[in-house]
DNA sequence: CTGTTAGCGCGTTCAA
DNA sequence: TTGAACGCGCTAACAG
């Protein structure tokens, strides 16, 4: 048991006092006293209650637990007595691997990307695995950083939610930090392409995409603009190209495309071209850049859906109480979170890729035209 | 250098080879190409270099570097040359605590805390510290089950995000909780009420909502409502009897006070006995509340803020653009979590109490009474 | 079922 | 500056 009052000033071998605790009645009570700035391991259970090392670690931490109910008690009277906590580090170390998941997402204050990682969190959990979770603010490199972190904390599984983006350099180096970090027994699941080699949770975006357009020109429009967020980002893509894609299986005049970022300003900063454009129908890419786009339309006194009409992708529950309500492509994003942290904990031969379809839904900000 | 190929499924002893790099350039070589499976660690680097461990380990993962150009050179291409990774378990039982800190909040699909953590976690990053993160989703079990579970992994400060509840109880043992953890060296901090003896930032609840009121009672209005959450939740009692108080204070007549959940099913619930008393302006106790209001309001057809007016509390960012704007009080989320993984940090002699300033918002959803 | 013992990989004295 | 050696706390053979 060693003395570590102010644990974070004091440093090992200033702590020069043992205290012995060899199940001496007197002796025990002494270090009850000093319990309170005591930190006890194991061992100091084990002599407590006069056991070996070993069937304390088989009480307290052990797996297949086979210890007699005599001793069993004793130990655990002993740690409960002595105040005893795991020391992970030292499990870890001696079994190789963390109970511990990383979770890499761009933006938690993005609600999609807070509800993949509820989702995943909620399967981290039932699993009895802590979560580490790194936000990049959409920065590759430090996406790159954190699995290596993560890779260095030795977890179990890494999971990557957010697209990836079209800078083939950097997914390659992100890629071969994946490859360390796998070859050292790793394993990794994404949300998002499947361009990773790993398990993935792939959202239907294109297919999603392609079924709105179908939906909003069977209301009747023809003249689109798609709100398309940055050039570089797949998922964007993704959702452009199937949306354009379709029109023309329709035999539909290409939507106008407005580029800009992939946020609520984003899409208030892009509509007015869109507008401007003589679209009818106005698709943002994702809830949040449709929330934006509302709100500018709004500020230049163009009623939606009276004027024109507005969808978005996602169906972000935060924004379900909008007014008017958005039309959109409806994702399970807390199950796509879930399910990828569990296609990385339950290991397969090769990486498998679970395509959801997205489901669309049409409420009041998308009106049937003429 | 162990071989790890398929790590997941290897257990210590069935890995029998090891390979001797004695410096010799075939058997390096040899290494390299193994590389692929295998799990380098520092003493492999530091064969490879033909340094002792201790150089290695100063090269590497040293703070204050004291170790000759040349050998810090050989070191360093040895370890990439090799693909070293720091193994962080084994770092953090030889020096005693982790560069991790914990987070525990209630929910991260709440904006309110998804805000706070992003806060936090710029911090964290700033300081080259990985997070942990529990979700309590509410239940004060599993609130103490991460704080011990986050005293096992040893991490630097733990996070406290949200309010604490009334049960005494629970409240208790959280804090004989944080206490074992406290004696081994862990700070504490919160964000919420002053209940834990931790560092604490502490949002003024209390002023805000007497501010809120006293604005809302200049717009004229006389007959409040307040939808105050679970009677439980000292966040939502704070709120309430704030705004409550002031208005006693002003003369006017104590508000009707409904209770229900703290989120948008409670401000949609509760809304309608609000009304159903008279009210002229409804408080929600936060905005994902007053959203919910709204809804419901809507779908009476009920007009905000013509027929009634609505504030809600906290200005969640993702909601501002709510039609109509929601006027509310102001709380710097990002900055309070940011702030409060400072103080943690930080440690100071005692613990300290930053309180937080609400900032009335008046915006659209409240109007001046005829 | 229980105890003994040898590591897990790294930090850090202490001596050279 | 550099290296040798011990210890961090725990797990998992292995022996009994």
């Amino acid at each position: 048991m060693r003395l570590a009052g102010c644990a974070a000033e004091l440093r090992r071998g200033e702590v020069a006092t043992k205290i012995a605790c060899e199940g001496s009645r007197r002796l025990a009570d002494l270090a009850i006293a000093f319990l309170e700035v005591a930190v006890v391991t194991l061992e100091d259970v084990a002599k407590h209650a006069g056991v070996s090392l070993a069937t304390a670690s088989r009480v307290l931490n052990g797996s297949t637990r086979q210890v007699g109910a005599s001793l069993r008690a004793r130990v655990e009277l002993a740690a409960a007595q002595l105040g005893y906590r795991t020391n992970v580090a030292a499990q870890t170390l001696a079994r190789g691997a963390a109970n511990v998941v990383g979770l890499v997402v761009h933006d938690l204050v993005d609600p999609y990307f807070a509800a993949l990682a509820d989702g995943a969190m909620r399967v981290a959990e039932s699993r009895g695995l802590m979560v580490m979770v790194g936000t990049t603010h959409r920065d590759t490199e430090r996406e790159i950083a954190y699995v290596s972190t993560l890779n260095a904390q030795r977890v179990r599984a890494v999971l990557l939610a957010g697209s990836r983006t079209a800078d083939l350099r950097a997914t390659r180096r992100l890629r071969e930090e994946l490859d360390r970090y796998r070859e050292g027994g790793g394993r990794v699941a994404c949300v998002g392409q499947d361009l990773l080699g790993a398990d993935t949770v792939a959202p239907g975006n294109r297919e999603g995409a392609a079924a709105l357009a179908a939906a909003l020109a069977g209301l009747g429009h023809r003249r689109f603009a798609v709100l398309a967020g940055p050039t570089g980002l797949i998922t964007a893509r993704d959702r452009t190209a199937g949306f354009a894609e379709a029109l023309a299986g329709l035999g539909l005049p290409a939507p106008h495309v407005v580029h800009g970022s992939f946020d609520r300003d984003g899409g208030y900063a892009a509509v007015g071209e869109a507008v401007k454009a003589g679209a009818t129908c106005v698709f943002a890419v994702n809830d949040v850049m449709a929330v934006g786009a509302l709100a500018a339309l709004r500020d230049r006194g163009i009623r939606v859906p009276d004027d024109v009409s507005v969808a978005g992708f996602d169906d972000i529950a935060t924004l379900r109480d909008l007014v008017p309500a958005l039309s959109t492509v409806r994702l399970p994003l807390a199950h796509m979170g879930a399910r990828a942290l569990e296609l990385a904990l339950d290991p397969a031969d090769e990486a498998r890729v679970e395509k959801i379809p997205g489901e669309v839904v049409l409420r009041e900000s998308t009106r049937r035209l003429g």
